[in-house]
DNA sequence: ATGAAAGCGCTAACAT
DNA sequence: ATGTTAGCGCTTTCAT
């Protein structure tokens, strides 16, 4: 590997000159000749900044970490590649992992990243990953949470109201008569599914449908093992179904679809996450959207607000949107 | 931030010592008692290694880039999940990137990746990325291609056989009595989807179908000024239409539901690559699907072989699978 | 069994 | 306008 030593010899001149001219802060400091003769050996040279060695010197990795859940999730990825965006800009690269919902691992890639000097990280976290996300402001890194909340913590949080808008969606449905309604969702003690649920049982009980409330859980990461044949035989009967979150959502087509049952033809499904791909089914499909886009770039912006400095806390709400597959 | 120099310090110890302890390499060489002392320490002190000031003594930095086209993309979202749990294994972290089928923003990748001083890459050219797939390769940077073969090139390469599959997937049609058959695909020129193109074509010509053959071309990336309706209103007399990619059966299906139109009854809708949840549609829907999961281990075992000097360049191509959501 | 010292490639304060 | 120097935090050879 070429370093800026080699085209300082050739060119008999020392490095600090070659490393201003490089890195662009030489200004009036080195002459224009000389700034010629070193971008022209540079090139001649094929000569490659090694970022390591900068970032060891500078302190500043221009590198940020990004921890979701798993990227193949298509909510993950736009909320990711709209991340990548925003950083491309910004000169920064990205890292990203998946914690497959798993503290131990979140909790060993948030030492991972920082062993990598990141300049901050932006998480989704696992059930119970608050101490590791104060760990990581302890260690004076900057982090931005999404979608999970860390309640109590201080710390930036960009995400939807959840039971906002599960209440308003379930509202929708026991308001277009779908009295019946069931709820299937991920056994995962996570905040936002917590708070979709809780959305969903407040909204039965106020239409006094609190004995038709109807929950069914499918083990995260063990769906064989599950009783997910129970779950679609249980959802035959009902008026509509609402699935807390996109993959609980898929799970359950995906079983459908293999063991040839289909939905009764007058039922409703909901989906918290965006699942625009069903609406071509004939049922009626409704999904909550979040706005992944905006909430990937706030992220970002978020991050590099703590990393210049100006960084005070906040909560970062976005407003959600219901769609359906029929005309209103 | 707390650094080898402050453990020794704080035991009246040489660095040294305490480097050969923390990274494992100690052996016999430290005494069992300096070695724990030397452990409590990092823990007392929270002491955690700075892997850039590590990868610059030793030259390894235990990353490895991956360029995708668009990491939102479901397909790439899976491929890059996959080679990001085998990196995990072997201790990798990775730095993901979306070259948005732009030729500038992959070399510009390419040239941040190795400024980061990264392992290795894989990477999903894009149109005419050939050069700068060998750039890398010049560089001494092992590199893996998937997706996009580069044709002429000795390069490492994951993908399927397109033509192949795409040719009995078209076959297909055509002997279930489809024998209309349009293709619509982004305006592109990358090899899998020009080779899905010549598949269908020659399918269409074996079966004297030539003068039906019906190529429509969505402009990639400026999909509004796209005669979009014009291809809705051309599909409409179709027995089939077989979609070359997944972004061109997405957004045509996403315009589909926006513009209030439907698909005829008998239509057969057959897209390349996996697009499962549509089998929830009236309609008959076919997808060939790829085995992404072992592509992305395979190509991360591919480069972790490279890296390690044994490699000898090679093609590695999987068999795809024809799914319907009709019973045979 | 442990320490001293050199150096990876770069930056930046301080000379000249 | 350009050079000198002193590290950033780590590894590793060579002494002791």
């Amino acid at each position: 590997m070429v370093s800026m030593q080699d085209i300082a010899d050739r060119l008999g001149v020392s490095r600090s000159t070659v490393s201003l001219v490089l890195s662009g802060k030489a200004g009036s400091r080195v002459s224009e000749e000389v700034k010629n003769k070193v971008f022209q050996t540079a090139r001649d040279l094929n000569y490659h900044v090694n970022d390591l060695a900068r970032s060891l010197r500078t302190g500043a990795s221009k590198m940020i970490g990004v921890i979701v859940t798993d990227i193949s999730n298509e909510f993950f990825g736009r909320l990711t590649f709209h991340i990548q965006e925003e950083a491309k800009k910004a000169g920064y690269l990205v890292l990203t992992l998946n914690n497959n919902e798993s503290l131990p691992e979140f909790e060993g890639m948030v030492r991972a990243l920082i062993g990598k000097q990141v300049d901050g990280i932006i998480a989704v976290p696992p059930s119970d990953g608050d101490a590791v996300v104060s760990y990581i402001r302890e260690m004076g890194v900057p982090v931005v949470t999404v979608d999970r909340a860390c309640e109590g913590l201080e710390v930036d949080y960009v995400g939807v109201d959840n039971y906002v808008a599960a209440r308003s969606a379930v509202e929708g449905l026991l308001g277009d008569g779908f009295k019946n309604v069931a709820l299937v969702a991920l056994d995962l003690d996570i905040l936002p599914l917590n708070r979709r649920r809780d959305a969903y049982v407040d909204a039965m009980a106020a239409h006094g449908l609190q004995d038709r409330t109807d929950i069914r859980l499918i083990p995260f990461g063990r769906e064989e093992e599950s009783d997910l044949v129970g779950i679609l035989h249980g959802m035959r009967r009902k008026d509509a179904v609402f699935f807390t979150s996109r993959r609980a959502f898929t799970q359950t087509m995906a079983h459908l679809a293999w063991s040839k049952l289909t939905v009764p033809k007058n039922q409703c499904l909901l989906c918290f996450d965006d699942v625009q791909p069903y609406l071509t089914a004939r049922n009626e499909i409704r999904y909550v959207e979040q706005p992944v886009d905006e909430m990937g770039r706030k992220a970002f912006d978020l991050l590099m607000d703590q990393i210049r400095g100006r960084g005070t806390c906040g909560s970062y709400l976005y407003p959600t949107r219901c769609i359906s597959n029929r005309k209103k």
